[in-house]
DNA sequence: CTAATTTCTTAGCGTTTGTTAACGAAAGCG
DNA sequence: CGCTTTCGTTAACAAACGCTAAGAAATTAG
């Protein structure tokens, strides 16, 4: 099956006609290394789906630090949520980490979509629905737990191929402490790897 | 308007038969103060309407702590949203804070509306939206900013009555911070009510 | 393959936070 | 209305974090 018709099958099954009025829209394209897919203050808002290679999403801060917030892999969806949830201009990047291969759509094609299937409105509802629990989740576990905790539970769960293809200053932004002071919990964690868990 | 009526109407206009199958699934429901809505374990997934009153969410830590992650005012829609997109049993707790009027109906009844009318399909997508640009904004200030910067952005909000009807020690929990924490930001801040908003 | 750049670690220092505890104020309850 | 409980502030101490800087290691680019 089409990759993007895969990821859409993780939700609805899409009929062959309501497929091809997406297929339609398709473009490839590829970022080399460091080149991006969305800029801060980009309003030509674009979907894509990351066939090859890894994005990072990152917000600027007003001293020009650049916070990573999220990682894209193979077969994850990619756009700034915020900018064409309310067609604005976006307030984060989204940049290339490897050379990567896209397949892109424009937003509006999605909601032209939306109007015409109610099997893509279901998409919609089910992909923001499945979007908005997991960021729930995330921000509970910075309410709730420790920098170190918040690591320690990275460690035991399956996000771990994040660790692998990502620079550890990015994944300290992820967690949302400084990279030194990752460096410091890692030490300390690889010092002690059993507790404590608060 | 029916205040239900009017809180879907922001999102899409309901023709009255669609209206009248929601309605008649309502049922009037009163908390006492700390009377609960959900309870952590609850698989019972329903949905409320807050007519009057106030309500807090939180988790339960593993230490024993409760940590209250978000608030709910007259005109909120409330629901252990975690609970019911994956129909398991609630992880967390909403909590009347004031003697609180609801107008509740099961999550099942609103998944058969999905089903039943496109107009509620689209309903579902564009709240599960909104939830999470505001959930997302919400995480990523956790992840860029000091807990004293949250604070201030806290002040210049809108969401001031936040801090006018709840106990400060559950703000902080919202702010992600101790109690006496807290309170020492509130007095930096008081000291010196400009700057830093880093 | 080598040189340049970036990344990771470690250290020192000042600041902030968490914890515990005590006291006073405020609010709920009978 | 008075009693009890909860809540907010402040203090003292230990631990963790942010910042700066320097050296080592790894990656990238030519």
């Amino acid at each position: 099956m089409h990759p993007l018709r895969a990821y859409i099958h993780r939700f609805v099954a899409l009929p062959d006609e309501a497929w091809r009025a997406l297929e339609a829209e398709l473009q490839p394209r590829q970022l080399k290394r460091h080149e991006y897919f969305v800029q801060p203050g980009d309003t030509r808002h674009e979907v894509a789906l990351l066939l090859r290679g890894a994005c990072r999403m990152f917000y600027p801060r007003a001293d020009g630090e650049e916070v990573t917030t999220y990682f894209f892999f193979e077969n994850h969806l990619l756009a700034s949520y915020p900018a064409c949830l309310r067609n604005a201009p976006s307030p984060l990047a989204i940049q290339a980490l490897e050379p990567t291969e896209l397949l892109v759509f424009p937003y509006a094609a999605l909601t032209r979509l939306y109007d015409a299937w109610p099997v893509f409105e279901r998409f919609g509802r089910l992909l923001a629905e499945y979007h908005l629990i997991g960021t729930e989740e995330r921000l509970s576990e910075q309410l709730l737990y420790s920098p170190e905790a918040r690591y320690r539970a990275l460690l035991a769960s399956s996000k771990t191929k994040i660790m692998a293809r990502i620079p550890q200053r990015l994944v300290a932004a992820y967690l949302g402490v400084t990279p030194v002071s990752f460096s410091r919990i890692r030490a300390r964690v690889a010092r002690n790897p059993g507790p404590p868990a608060g």
